[in-house]
DNA sequence: AATTAAATTTTGATAGTTCAAAATAAATAT
DNA sequence: ATATTTATTTTGAACTATCAAAATTTAATT
């Protein structure tokens, strides 16, 4: 059967907490899950039973979530068909990444594979979103490189900033009006945990101070040397 | 309150057959309704009376619905969606207009009015989707012209085909492959009554026969005369 | 270990959308 | 005018997704 659009939100939302977080600690607890889709415990509890009995999760009492190898296959062809939607949402139609979260987030559920494949094809098949969130291919493979942060990169090394892991509008506009875009060459001159936060030279020379947990939203590469 | 798909569905149902039918019986059946919609007569009663209730439908019992101002003009709005989108996905992604419709059909209910102002804006405002079917204006306000069909159209004029009003890809494969695509100039040579027949002669003297329930679906205009 | 606090699950209820089948009304035919 | 057919509405039930609040389990404190 098809899964509906709260199915696939469901697998996203868990697909997500689990690539956000450690290695070992593989299930999500219902508090999370029930927190970052907006609704309350019980009805998390309510639908991940359901999830399970698709065979979608495993679901362990008390404990928490995991997704199954096909709950997986499928929240990454969500994701795939999200990701692909924003960044045909800023290619084409023109919009600003800041903006473009929310809209995707309604037509990836509608939105057919074979539509998605068009995007795909027409954007060339692209390896990253407007953010810099790394696109699954159509069997719903994804390679997601593990980028250092601002929180824990080299001082005084010129980086690429190379994703945002926070679709809030807000905070991307606050980015874009700082030059922090993903792509940009930036250079991390200070970490100061006493007093929460970094301090980043960007475009132009330009300083700006980020707090500690904005600046762990930040990922970022080495810079290609120019030889 | 934002209206649900299905809501989205009802009347836009309504109001295509309404615009289908003669002035006067203004009333939509609810068993046509139900049919339209693919579920069982109680099921559209129930619904009508909710849209009823939310005063986007009048309701006589036994007789039938009829659209409201506001009912009319959300439907119409929901028309605005559906075309811009068939005529985007095949204007911007290069799909063939035979295969647009359940795309924007599924589309039309999670673009919201930003994105289809862009669509429409980057589209050049246009009036008319790749079926020939107008295309409401951001207010709601249609004008659809009361064209001809090869029903009831002069013999041996030269017309051009403009608008087709049945969206079954199979029907508009059969007229791709017969070169009838609206913007085609064409000519109406023969129609027989009993036969149950036209005789079309299109693009490069191709002749073409049709039945009179497709013909009526063909609408054409006279052909400006090149002076 | 016993108590308290926090997280999770259960239970009962609701809204929206649907169907099957029985009841009723309207239209048609006899 | 009555009987029959057809269309419509009602009734009772199901399914999905949700919440509020009570009950339970697990974790944390004392």
């Amino acid at each position: 059967m098809i899964p509906s659009s709260t199915v696939e939100n469901y697998l996203k939302a868990i697909y997500k907490t689990q690539a956000a977080q450690d290695e070992s600690k593989r299930l999500v607890p219902m508090g999370q899950l029930a927190g970052s889709l907006g609704v309350v415990p019980g009805t998390a509890t309510t639908m991940v039973k359901a999830l399970a009995d698709s065979g979608l999760v495993d679901y362990e009492p008390y404990a928490g979530v995991r997704l199954t190898a096909a709950g997986k296959k499928l929240a990454a062809l969500v994701l795939r068909r999200h990701r692909l939607m924003e960044l045909f949402l800023v290619k084409v139609l023109g919009m600003s990444w800041t903006e473009v979260h929310d809209e995707a987030e309604r037509l990836e559920h509608a939105a057919s594979d074979q539509l998605i494949d068009r995007i795909d094809e027409m954007l060339g098949r692209p390896s990253t979103d407007p953010h810099g969130d790394p696109i699954p291919d159509s069997e719903g493979t994804v390679i997601t490189p593990q980028y250092q942060t601002l929180l824990n990169c080299p001082l005084n090394e010129t980086v690429v900033l190379t994703r945002v892991t926070d679709q809030d509008p807000e905070f991307l506009r606050f980015l874009e009006n700082s030059e922090l875009t993903p792509g940009q060459t930036i250079c991390l001159e200070a970490r100061d945990t006493a007093a929460d936060h970094v301090l980043v030279r960007g475009k132009g020379n330009r300083q700006v101070v980020i707090g500690l947990r904005a600046a762990e939203k930040l990922q970022v590469i080495p810079a290609k040397k120019v030889s």
